[in-house]
DNA sequence: TATAGTGTTATCGG
DNA sequence: ACCGATAACACTAT
């Protein structure tokens, strides 16, 4: 389940398998996953076109669509949210399927489309579908992706303390809040707050500059780690994370609570 | 059987 | 109005 190292491998899976291919078919039927559009709506605008591009920012992902036919005016973006549960999948020409990552702890079996909730068909035969059990995950033309705050992945030290300024909210609900910093979801936050030895319940007012620089590069190192290793799941904290669970670096039992609104866990020795 | 869950957003309350 | 907390969304796994 994406946070931004997945929805990063998810990207890299669409770089490298859909664009190019022509859009002969659209399944937009789910009301839910496909909202405010209508059935239909998604399929008129997209098919003939190609995908030109793919990009992603925070946990977004947005592909940009050649014109039609010749034409030279590109069609709308096509924005894809992965939300809790969501997985791209490629098939190729031969049926062979590509996953969007390997983030799904539990197993899917290739050719598997019971969650099947949104489909490009290409004129080539393969396709690239939205998989995702929850429907917690989101299709839409042109997203508003200006509403997200910069990328975790590149934020600099400057807008990185302009995010965490102001407001009395406790850090962790500031790291989710994806206006302020896009990317960060609850196993990534208390990775980083474990990492810069902060306490997630702390309000951002009381952080001192030092504090902040330890987010900072917390957040950049956590963000690089993930990426590397494959997933959140792969963090130090994250594999400790659990009932009964201990401090990989000083051996506490692991407290845990809810800040932001979710589950949280952290080192009660280290993180003040 | 009851509950929690790696995300987002509308709504509620201070 | 601003800010933060909470419930809802839909479904699966424990």
């Amino acid at each position: 389940m994406p946070e931004l190292p997945e929805v990063e491998s998810a990207r890299r899976v669409i770089e490298g398998s859909a664009l190019g291919r022509r859009i002969a078919t659209v399944e937009d039927s789910d009301e839910w996953v496909c909202r405010p559009h209508r059935p239909g709506d998604l399929g008129r605008a997209l098919v003939g076109r190609r995908l030109t591009a793919v990009h992603r920012r925070g946990k977004s992902l947005w592909c940009d669509t050649s014109g039609v036919g010749r034409a030279r005016t590109p069609g709308p973006t096509l924005g894809i949210h992965l939300g809790m549960s969501g997985k791209i999948v490629i098939a190729d020409r031969a049926g062979r399927e590509i996953e969007g990552g390997d983030y799904w702890e539990r197993g899917r079996a290739p050719g598997d489309y019971r969650y099947a909730r949104f489909t490009l068909t290409f004129a080539d035969g393969g396709a690239m579908i939205l998989i995702d059990p929850r429907r917690l995950g989101r299709v839409r033309l042109d997203p508003a992706i200006e509403l997200l705050g910069p990328d975790a992945r590149t934020i600099t030290p400057a807008e990185f303390r302009a995010a965490l300024s102001g407001g009395t909210a406790p850090i962790k609900a500031r790291l989710l809040d994806q206006s302020a910093v896009a990317g960060i979801g609850n196993l990534l936050a208390d990775q980083i707050l474990w990492q810069a030895k902060v306490f997630p319940g702390r309000p951002v007012r009381e952080l001192d500059a030092t504090a902040v620089a330890r987010l900072q590069r917390a957040t950049h190192r956590s963000v690089e780690q993930a990426l590397a290793g494959g997933g959140v799941h792969t963090l130090s904290l994250i594999e400790h994370r659990r009932p009964g669970g201990h401090c990989p670096r000083d051996g506490s039992p692991l407290a845990h609570g809810r800040f932001g609104g979710r589950t949280t866990w952290w080192c009660p020795t280290e993180q003040v």
